[in-house]
RNA sequence: GGCCCCAUGGUCAAGUGGUUAAGACGCUGCCCUCUCAAGGCGGAGUCAGGGGUUCAAUUCCCCUUGGGGCUACCA
């Protein structure tokens, strides 16, 4: 029997919860998920100038809206919390002290300007930059002359000298790193609370993490972090760094390159689940050419044997292909849903409506349905039906109106919408075709001038469906109020 | 600067020591259609460059170039 998987996501609540922090909780959840394993969420807010509750309330938020759960952490609890590093102190506090008392950690009082200055030293000599264990070896005189001068030291790990640190990763192979290149690094701040590299190898020792699955960027970290497990007699996990994801200018996504973050796409009305099966396919690619794929489907066909090494640039058009396939399975009611908050803010409607009017609203965006790739495009899709003052879209537009047979097209259209019992769909028809067979005229020549005379455009949805949505007072007002514009007098 | 990672069309990518180098998005042509979208059927477009190894390299090795990350009392 294989040894449970327990894989954790570890954000840290400092800002908007970003697109890729989302795909690399998405990795960690399918891999729980499918192997039967457990996901934990820890939060990691040792930064505290820049963590804050509302963050990590919006992380939570955007992880059940893109329909992932987890199963120990923050909210639910379990065996090895708690699960906020800030409240978990005084157990980093034990573990500083043990290694303090072996000598594999000191107290270091050196200031921001000392620490300035050998680093621009070293890098004058073209070295890599790194604490060269200056405190390493201070004498209990040295340091109470420091404690009296009121300096507050921070704790520093004592990296040993010529080791080869070797990761296992899942994604990249064997990666080796030379410790003479890591310079004794702070794992206690000078105000207690312990660096990012120190609690995260504590956290995930003791919550006994099998496989850490998280962004590139913290490859070159790892070293520092395996010198902490060994210091401390810990198994070390599985490591598996994904790659980043980049804007089309292939630099690491940020602000310029548009929306970033998940509660931004949530607020552009895209589906949850069109994001999740965008981000699956960002640096994983399954088996089949399958490309649309359900939650389930996905959770079956995940691995990370099939995770990309390179890094992915994010590509807006094909989310929005995506998305689209999602928008079109939504039923009609939960597109209206998804639309109203939309509609609402472009000023089509205020949310109160009930009865007929409402029943007209829902109507109205049902018909944006198979046109748009995500919610915030249903307002300027249905525009139309909102406003019966409008103008030609252009030149050729206007021009339409201008054939010689329109003024016959529009004499018979108003005859035969006045008869009509009902004007729906079906009726709507039944006219177009009267029209055409006793014209002898196309198609084109038929729908398209009424089409600009209703709606001031060449292109839109199909007639039968504007028509009666607007219903025959405002069509014979439309067609008349643009006729007159366009200067063509009826017999 | 140093260390580390990465490199198949514009983008996501499959793939292998011998292949006509998949598929998808996007672009584009045709069909459908009053139009647009959708849909159907086609098309253009790729192994970054240079050296090796080998009968054979897109695939293995090295270098160059390019991109990215780390080098914090951020995570």
């Amino acid at each position: 029997m294989e040894k449970e998987i327990r894989v954790r996501f570890a954000p840290s609540p400092t800002g908007p919860f970003h697109i890729g922090g989302a795909r690399s909780a998405l990795f960690n959840w399918l891999l729980a998920r499918k192997t039967g394993g457990k996901l934990i969420l820890r939060i990691e807010d040792t930064d505290l100038e820049r963590s804050s509750r509302e963050s990590e309330e919006n992380i939570k938020a955007a992880l059940k809206w893109l329909g992932m759960d987890w199963d120990e952490g923050v909210d639910v609890g379990g065996e090895y919390g708690p699960y906020r590093q800030t409240e978990r102190l005084d157990l980093y506090r034990k573990y500083t002290e043990q290694l303090l008392a072996e000598g594999k950690a000191y107290y270091c009082y050196c200031t921001d300007d000392e620490l300035e200055a050998e680093r621009q030293a070293l890098v004058a000599q073209s070295q890599m930059p790194r604490y060269m264990g200056k405190c390493r070896n201070l004498t209990p005189e040295q340091i109470a002359e420091f404690e009296k001068e009121g300096r507050k030291p921070t704790v520093r790990f004592k990296v040993p000298a010529g080791q080869q640190i070797v990761i296992h990763d899942m994604v990249r192979g064997d990666v080796v790193f030379d410790s003479d290149g890591i310079g004794d690094f702070v794992i206690v701040k000078s105000d207690g609370i312990p660096t990012y590299n120190y609690a995260v190898v504590i956290d995930d020792a003791l919550m006994h993490i099998t496989h850490v699955i998280r962004a590139e960027e913290h490859l070159s970290n790892t070293p520092r972090q395996c010198l902490i497990y060994d210091a401390l007699g810990f198994e070390k996990p599985v490591f598996g760094h994904i790659s980043l994801i980049l804007g089309k200018d292939r630099t690491k996504m940020s602000k310029r390159h548009g929306a970033t973050s998940v509660d931004q796409y949530r607020k552009l009305g895209y589906c949850p689940k069109g994001i999740v099966n965008f981000l699956a396919l960002l640096g994983w690619a399954p088996n089949s050419e399958q490309e649309i794929f359900t939650t389930e489907e996905l959770i079956q066909a995940f691995s990370m044997d099939h995770v990309a090494k390179n890094p992915a640039v994010f590509d807006l058009d094909k989310l929005n292909w995506i998305n689209q396939h999602y928008m079109r399975q939504l039923d009609d009611e939960a597109f209206f849903e998804a639309a109203k908050p939309q509609m609402i803010e472009a000023g089509f409607m205020t949310g109160e409506e009930e009865g007929d009017k409402l029943a007209w609203l829902k109507k109205v965006v049902l018909t944006s349905k198979e046109h748009v790739s995500y919610a915030a495009q249903i307002p300027e899709v249905v525009a139309m039906y909102f406003h019966d003052d409008f103008a030609f879209e252009n030149e050729e537009a206007a021009a339409v109106l201008k054939e010689e047979t329109v003024p016959t097209v529009m004499n018979m259209l108003f005859e035969q919408l006045g008869q009509l019992e009902a004007v729906d769909a079906t009726g709507v028809k039944a006219t177009f075709k009267t029209i055409q067979k006793t014209t002898k005229l196309g198609g084109k020549s038929v729908y398209m001038p009424i089409r600009v005379a209703l709606t001031g455009n060449q292109h839109g949805p199909e007639l039968t469906e504007i028509i009666p949505l607007l219903g025959l007072e405002r069509t014979l007002k439309r067609i008349k109020g643009s006729l007159e514009k366009a200067g063509v007098t009826l017999a």
